[in-house]
DNA sequence: CGTTGTGAAATGATTCACAGCT
DNA sequence: AGCTGTGAATCATTTCACAACG
C-alpha cells in the first residue's frame, strides 16, 4: 500500500523512472525547487506528455501552472522504486568487474550496500578488496541469512555463472543482477536484470552503421 | 547494400538480435548443426514467433522443415550487425571500470580492439595496464586519425564525461559507450549506447519488490 | 498565463494462424 | 511431420489535445 492505485505499469516506464530521478538529484544538487514535464522530458529527450503519463501512474503529484515540486519528487520516486530503504547486496566474482563494483560509490549513494563478497578461487578468498573481505562461496548460504541478503551481482565467467546463481537462489536471494554473457534460467519468483558489456558495444556499433549508410529513425540512449 | 532490402527495424528488434548471436555462439562451441526458431526462442525466454519474425527483417536464410544453419545464421548476424569487421575503439579513463574493460577478452572477441587509452590524471598517464599504455587528453585528436577510432568508452566520473565526450566527438568519433550516471548530449549524426550500474540495480530492486508485494506480468533480462 | 492529468487517437510491437516448402 | 515466412489481429506504448487548475 506505499504505491495505492498502482495499474499496469508499462516497462520502459519503470526504467525511465530511475533516469528521472537521476535528473532529479541533479536539479537538487543545483539548488532548482521545481521542474516541469517539459523540462524534465528535455533533459532526457522525452515529451513532456510522456513524462507527465509516466508519473501519473503512481499519483498525482504535480501543480498545475507550477510543475513538480524537485524535493517531493524525489521522495515520491525513491518510494516508487523502493530505494528508500536499503538493499543489502552481495557480489559474487572477485575479478575485476567485481572489484571495481566493490569500490563503486555511488552503490551505497542509492541505498544498495554490499554487505558480502564470494568467490571461489582460493587465490583470492581471505583477501580484502576495497574494504570487502572475499568468502568462500560455503559461506554464501549462511551469510545471505544472518545479512538479510537480497540482491546479488554475479560477475563470474559465463561457465560458472549458473551454478552462481542457483546457489544464491537457493540461499533465498530474491534479485540478481548478472554480468556474465549468458542468459541465466531461474524460476518465476526470482528477478534478473543483466548488464552484458559486448552487447552494449554491438548495438551502439549497430546504431553507429546505420547512421553511415542508410537513415533511421533514431531514439538514442 | 550489404543488408539489401532493410525497412524498418524495430528497436527491440535489433537488441535481440545480439542474444541471438551470443546463444549462437554457444551452440556452435557444442557443435549444434541447425537450430529452429523455437529452440532459439526457448532458449532467450521468446516465443518462435518472434524469432521468425525478427530475422525476417533481414531476408529469408532458413530452412522449412529444417531451421536455420548455426554457422550461416551467425555470419548473417554479424553482418546484420557489423560486427564481421573490426571497431577500433578508444576507452577514456582509466580507473577501475576503464581498467577492467581493457582487461575483457570477449571485446577482442566479438570485434572490437581497445587500441587506445586516455586519462587526464598525470599519475596514472603513461602507466600501463593490461597490456595498453595510459595516455594524455591532448593525444586524443591525433590518435583518432591515426588508429581509425570509431567507438569510444567513457569511464571517467559523472562531472567529466560531458567534456569527454565532447572531445571524442570533436576528433570524429562517431559512437560512444557511456558509462558515467549522466545523460550525454550531442548532436544527431553521434550515437550513444549507456550503462548505468545504479539504474540497473533500481531496475532490479523494483521488480524483486513487486514480486514481493503485488504481482505484475514479468518478463525478465 | 503556464502547466498538470487524462481520455481518445495514433503508432509500434508481438502473437496468431496458416499457406507453402522440404 | 516439422518448420519457415508473413499478413491479419491483438496488445502495448506513445502522442495528441484539451478541460481543469493555481
Amino acid at each position: 500500500m506505499t504505491t495505492p492505485p498502482r495499474n499496469k505499469i508499462p516497462r520502459p516506464t519503470v526504467k525511465r523512472l530511475s533516469l528521472y530521478l537521476r535528473e532529479l538529484e541533479t536539479r537538487t544538487e543545483l539548488e532548482q525547487q521545481t521542474i516541469s514535464s517539459k523540462q524534465l522530458g528535455h533533459a532526457l529527450g522525452l515529451t513532456d506528455a510522456q513524462v507527465r503519463k509516466d508519473l501519473a501512474y503512481f499519483g498525482q503529484f504535480g501543480h498545475p501552472g507550477i510543475g513538480y515540486q524537485v524535493s517531493e519528487l524525489t521522495g515520491r520516486l525513491r518510494q516508487i522504486l523502493r530505494t528508500d530503504r536499503t538493499w543489502n547486496t552481495a557480489i559474487v566474482g572477485a575479478g575485476r568487474v567485481g572489484s571495481a563494483l566493490m569500490a563503486y560509490e555511488r552503490f551505497h549513494h542509492k541505498g544498495f550496500e554490499i554487505v558480502a563478497v564470494f568467490d571461489s578461487d582460493p587465490a583470492v578468498i581471505g583477501r580484502e578488496i576495497a574494504g570487502h573481505r572475499v568468502r568462500p562461496m560455503t559461506d554464501l548460504p549462511d551469510l545471505v541469512k544472518q545479512r538479510d541478503i537480497m540482491l546479488g551481482i554475479v560477475t563470474v565467467p559465463a561457465d560458472a555463472a549458473q551454478a552462481v546463481a542457483d546457489a544464491l537462489i537457493d540461499a533465498g536471494v530474491p534479485g540478481i543482477l548478472n554480468f556474465a554473457p549468458v542468459r541465466l534460467e531461474v524460476r518465476d519468483a526470482v528477478s534478473i536484470a543483466s548488464v552484458d558489456f559486448s552487447v552494449s558495444l554491438e548495438q551502439l556499433a549497430f546504431q553507429v552503421s546505420l547512421g553511415l549508410t542508410g537513415s533511421l529513425d533514431d531514439e538514442r540512449e
